[in-house]
DNA sequence: ATGAGTGCAAAGTGTTTGCAACTAT
DNA sequence: ATAGTTGCAAACACTTTGCACTCAT
């Protein structure tokens, strides 16, 4: 891993009180669907859920399990690997492995997340940014692009201006 | 690596003929931008630049490597990660790796790469597919979106004819 | 009670690196 | 001649898997 920019937040982590609210919530209705799907709700997968509910948390199996010592490494494969596959979070190849992220957000807002090829930060977009290549695409019948899964590349603002 | 669309053509197999042409030229100009870097031009990358030109070729350097037997592993990686840092080629993370393909396409025409979530194919759309999201991004001054480094995905026709 | 989920350890894969030999310039 | 490249082998990092045990249901 080369760069990890942004931090998970803990629990415990005082700091994060101000997003606890919308976290939490989004990490009940994620256990609530998971509970509804017929998944059990155990201890490692409330943790892989609230580190994955740090607001914009894009965060690789490994950088889960750094963040989370007390669950075993192969259990955050796994966990999130299956929280993909219910829907319940989405996946997006970058440069460091696959990041994962919740796909109902806390504050309920979609977004998209685009990467810096300079810096590797990532940059959350409008949800809408590619409705109209969506649109196109679609109605040209090529492709059913869907923006939540695709990795944007490109320069942010910051790394553009000092080229 | 668990598909594998698509096979890149090698220089002794004549089916490869019909595209030898714009191939050729391809991979001259590549060399020739090589050689006004100041990098050498050797026979190993001469093999991955072929490789790399076969129409519509998208290969990780796993890939390259097991179709390059005469050119050692560790030489694909540090060729194709160096033509990425030269612009000769272009890089997009995909859930089996990084794949690259030239920036200069055999034919000229620009154009994206789409890969499909269902049957992991890649699809080739428009070059200015993406143009509208470019532009807005760009006025909005949140993202210098480059659509030729992301990797879009979503579902091919096929597969979304099939759900 | 019972099977899904977990921890552990070990194997598997993909990628990088130090160094000696080679070769394009 | 000589510095950039390559091949090799070993190290590295990431991810997966089989199995026994645990715990949510």
């Amino acid at each position: 891993m080369v760069h990890v920019h942004g931090t998970l937040t803990h629990g415990k982590d005082s700091h994060a009180e101000l997003h606890d609210h919308a976290s939490a919530d989004a990490v009940t209705s994620a256990l609530a669907l998971l509970h509804e799907l017929g998944e059990r709700v155990t201890a490692p997968r409330r943790a892989v859920l609230d580190a994955l509910a740090a607001e914009h948390a894009h965060a690789t199996a490994e950088q889960l399990a750094a963040a989370l010592p007390d669950v075993h490494r192969a259990t955050v494969y796994r966990t999130v690997e299956r929280l993909a596959e219910l829907g319940i979070a989405t996946s997006m190849h970058t440069g460091g492995g696959t990041a994962y992220h919740l796909a109902v957000t806390p504050t309920g807002h979609e977004h998209l997340h685009a990467r810096c090829r300079a810096c590797d930060r990532i940059v959350v977009l409008p949800a809408d940014s590619l409705q109209t290549a969506v649109e196109r695409l679609g109605r040209a019948r090529l492709f059913r692009l869907e923006p939540d899964h695709s990795e944007l590349v490109g320069l942010c603002e910051d790394c553009a201006s000092t080229d």
